[in-house]
DNA sequence: TTAATTTTTTCGAGGCTCGAAAAAAAGAGC
DNA sequence: GCTCTTTTTTTCGAGCCTCGAAAAAATTAA
């Protein structure tokens, strides 16, 4: 912060607030808002019928009474659903999510489609993307156009969230969806880190479990992790950054898929898992997409038996213990999220992970770290991707200064 | 920010915008200082009145005409030095170092004193400390008490920057020394990591070079980081964080001071080399304090001819890089710069790092990363140490909602 | 129907920043 | 030495913003 502090950011900043503290709470009174954000009673009072007339809030008439209390009854402010919307956009693997969301982030529209990512070209990519949001915006009744796009993908994004540096979704490298889409559409995008997501959406559903500092980890046919630290979302100083399943855990050890040698996720990732319990070797090339009923299969052998199954699922713990240690040696131990397909196997995982993480600076701490799984990350990624594209709206909106009124009567001037 | 920005909170911040400048630019005019903060002349001048009258700033008369332009000429304005005073404690292994800094940031009086670190009580410790701060009070002529101590000491500290949780200088853990230096002296005091004292440090001396995100890397006895990101001082959430020394390089690798295996310092700390070079196994017990001279020959010998010593300073750098791209993977490539005894020796170790580095996910600009050297860490450390403390009494100076003024005359009320 | 209670709005006071104008403090030119 | 020009700094009124107190509104309890 280089730069002063004007009278209008004071407004901007409040606005802000009551925003967050409706989406926040559900439907709270201009009461509750008050308590929360510390501001006087005549300050909610005014900016909450501010942002009513310019139509982002509505007076919620709730049928049932909540509570037959004495005095005048609280009368609770609700997000409106039609003041605008957002898109949100998932691109995995050879699938391609698209999700219309209300403002108060419900979802209007949603729609999944089939997509050869790995073959497909650059521009047939993008333009691909470009497609399923038309087609989206189109089918359903006339509306208003989005506020906002925001597509995850698993890879690095740059640090003005606009393009897609890297995936392994795509052989294809630097891809500028946000400007693409911009274009197309004329619709704001930003596009965003799938673990990045998934700490967000945590953070959403289970504010007490994931509150100011956690790590979300997937594990999945790659390894990613989204980090929130001290109730900001972490993220690099030039790309999404936390590329955690590409620490090195074993110099010049395994092969991975990103072509270096002893990433975590070379011991921890699908392919990584099935290429250790057939017995290969740690420098054979990489499979490309695995199915999930092949390693459950494998986890089924592993918790039957010892064997090389067991022993795979055992380094790839270890992998994830060491590296996990050492993020808790940089920003300290804090509650763990094991997230995607990787979670129905944390049964065999967790003895591992535990008995690696001992061995680490975050060692003295081992038995207290708390783990909790989440085997379905696409809910997630696409929660967190909706919540990530209505914080621009909100922030457009407190930014607004109380809009100019034109042609809007039953105002009166002061 | 759950909390709503009130209208006093305005005016400290731009009170504490004023001073940031003052004491970051080299005696400015209210016009510089109005153009790099943005706001306007008659605010600069109002809250400049005010602390000038408050004692904080004062008016320069430069002898020198800076530039003899037409027009009025510009007033600069400084920092009182009589205003306020700090300390700055820097604990080292032995060696204690207590500074007496006046608001301006020059050193008023200074002091070095040995101590024998390692084998004194944890109370002998702490009253240490407390004696030698209050003999570097008493010495110089009758001044005001100080605002603030901070004690810089190797090891990690808590968040609340009052206590040393552990440290290699000392056998004892969880030492209080912000609570009773408060208790003692009657001055708040914190507790820092010396290796965020030393970016603290860099940032401010050379702002162009360090700017916004940077590395320190301090190579001596043990291994130690500090790190800029985002313009903000990185720590962990729990403690001062940034363990760069203790993650794990090698998986049940070198035995390390801290008692775990395979930690980056158990190959690259002044022990760790000496042990390789001279040919011990991995598991031997680490030597207690190593002398400049000791590892210097070892330096001179890694340069002189291929053999066990240059060995231990490639085995010492491939620590170094890996760790170091494990923290690009994270935080993405920044500059850095490698400050103590170890610097002396980055001829010999900067091959093997750029090597190492170019074999992990940072390793795209692995050529590209710049590397700067800074042999003595002492200067940085009481440097940084002094301006954290400094920091502290710029905010209360800002949070000063414009004093009563009372007894004080010559001060129109409007 | 009246009293009590709680929420919400209204209103004036006090602060803060800003732009414009005025004042201040020099050099330039004659 | 005097006036004009230029630049910095201060002054002053306008416009916002938040706050506390009081008033208004909306309900339950008696």
């Amino acid at each position: 912060m280089t730069v002063g502090v004007r009278h209008d950011d004071l407004r901007r900043r409040n606005r802000a607030m009551v925003v967050g503290a409706v989406r926040r709470a559900t439907q709270p009174s201009r009461t509750e808002i008050a308590a929360t954000t510390r501001l006087s009673n005549s300050t909610i009072s005014a900016i909450s019928s501010d942002l009513i007339a310019e139509g982002a809030l509505v007076e919620v008439k709730s049928g049932e009474t909540a509570l037959a209390r004495r005095g005048r009854p609280q009368v609770a402010l609700g997000l409106n659903p039609g003041f605008d919307s957002v898109v949100s956009v998932v691109l995995t693997l050879n699938q391609l999510w698209t999700s219309l969301i209300s403002y108060d982030g419900t979802v209007a529209d949603e729609a999944v489609q089939r997509l050869p990512t790995m073959t497909m070209g650059k521009d047939e990519l993008a333009e691909a993307v470009v497609e399923a949001v038309r087609c989206l915006l189109q089918r359903g009744p006339r509306r208003r156009r989005p506020a906002r796009i925001a597509l995850a993908v698993q890879g690095i994004t740059d640090s003005s969230d606009s393009r897609l540096l890297w995936s392994p979704i795509t052989p294809h490298s630097d891809i500028a969806f946000g400007p693409l889409l911009e274009e197309r559409l004329g619709i704001p995008t930003t596009v965003q880190n799938d673990c990045n997501m998934i700490a967000v959406a945590l953070k959403w559903r289970w504010p007490q479990r994931y509150g100011a500092d956690f790590f979300a980890v997937l594990l999945s046919n790659g390894i990613g992790m989204g980090l929130m630290q001290k109730g900001q979302l972490f993220t690099g100083t030039h790309s999404s950054g936390g590329e955690f399943g590409h620490m090195i855990h074993v110099p010049h050890g395994a092969l991975c898929r990103c072509g270096r040698r002893g990433c975590i996720e070379a011991y921890a990732g699908n392919y990584a898992l099935v290429r250790s319990a057939a017995g290969g070797a740690e420098t054979d090339p990489p499979a490309a997409d695995i199915g999930q009923a092949e390693i459950e299969a494998l986890a089924d052998a592993a918790r039957a038996s010892e064997g090389r199954e067991r022993a795979a699922f055992r380094r790839a713990g270890e992998a994830i213990g060491y590296g996990m240690g050492n993020l808790f040696a940089l920003f300290d131990p804090a509650p763990v999220a094991i997230v995607g397909p990787g979670a129905l196997a944390f049964d065999i995982l967790e003895e591992p992970i535990r008995a690696a993480i001992a061995q680490t600076a975050g060692g003295q701490h081992s038995g207290a770290i708390s783990f909790a799984t989440e085997p379905n990350e696409m809910p997630l990624i696409r929660e967190g991707c909706a919540m990530t594209a209505l914080a621009f709206v909100d922030d457009q909106v407190a930014a607004r200064a109380s809009a100019p009124a034109a042609h809007q009567p039953g105002r009166a001037m002061a």
